[in-house]
DNA sequence: CGGCCTCATGCAATTTTATTGCACAAACTC
DNA sequence: GAGTTTGTGCAATAAAATTGCATGAGGCCG
């Protein structure tokens, strides 16, 4: 994990469609040599996969929102529990347990309120462990990236 | 936008890494047609970008925290400036403004702590608007993905 | 200091993959 | 139902990835 791979790292988040010959000339690499250190990359594990990233927006898929929960019972499995519920979600694009007020912080991706109604009425039925909810949308956007800094 | 491409972006959001005939291959079309239409999605914007997702850990960003921020001033102006200002630091990965108790929400990927001290101390210094804010952990995650159902 | 080992590199050949021109077929318009 | 548009498959071509091999740099130990 030299200089040179940091960048190549840097540039294959931003824009991992670009030609390994591209890359190569960008770090100041001959094509092969450049090409095994991205594979290197991928088998360590270092870079998990290369995915297309796409626009919400035209992917009909227009509305964001954040869902605060606190649960009845707070202890670890019944936090692993409904972390899993949320998981097999699709429109849950991100779900985590937190420290704090809150025991998880769900983030969605929605179609529309109708699928936020629906989903919100399978997570936090009556029967389930969930005693608050606090459900907040995203009016606006203003940072959202895929890019850890390396 | 019919069943094919709706294919074709479920499998290019899960792994763009695949090579053209294998894709023309699971939807049941020519390399060349397949080709075309994966065109046409970046063309019309539907794919935003190919990018490669690292593993945090194996990055050297292990810690996620969520900071939800309250403004003195809640003006959608007072909002925009916050929220460019927390677009700017490399360790925000998302900010959004929200609706709710709270103006803004923060993602962060972080190092450590000293990271997240040096960070609160530039977003959220005595001249800035911010009234209160908030800070959880992330203590696990139960789902972490780009994917966007189509 | 020098030999030895390991590892990354560049070049060039080879293989694989993407891309394009073209003719045909489907769907849609009027 | 003729004409237009749009999508498709095939085959040729262009571009890109991948590999073998020889070279050179750096580290380690005697």
């Amino acid at each position: 994990m030299d200089k040179i791979d940091s960048k190549l790292l840097k540039l294959l988040q931003q824009d991992a469609s670009r030609t390994n010959a591209e890359l190569a000339a960008e770090v100041g690499l001959s094509p092969s040599s450049c090409l095994r250190r991205i594979r290197r990359l991928h088998q360590t594990g270092v870079i998990d996969r290369i995915v297309a990233v796409l626009n919400p927006a035209k992917a009909g898929r227009t509305m964001k929102a954040i869902i605060t929960v606190e649960l009845e019972r707070h202890g670890e499995q019944y936090v692993r529990r409904f972390l899993d519920m949320a998981a097999k979600e699709p429109a849950v694009v991100q779900a985590y347990s937190v420290s704090g007020e809150t025991d998880a912080l769900l983030m969605l991706r929605l179609k529309d309120m109708d699928e936020l109604d629906a989903l919100t009425e399978r997570l936090f039925r009556e029967e389930s462990n969930v005693a608050r909810y606090y459900t907040a949308f995203v009016i606006r956007t203003g940072k959202e990236t895929t890019e850890i800094p390396i």
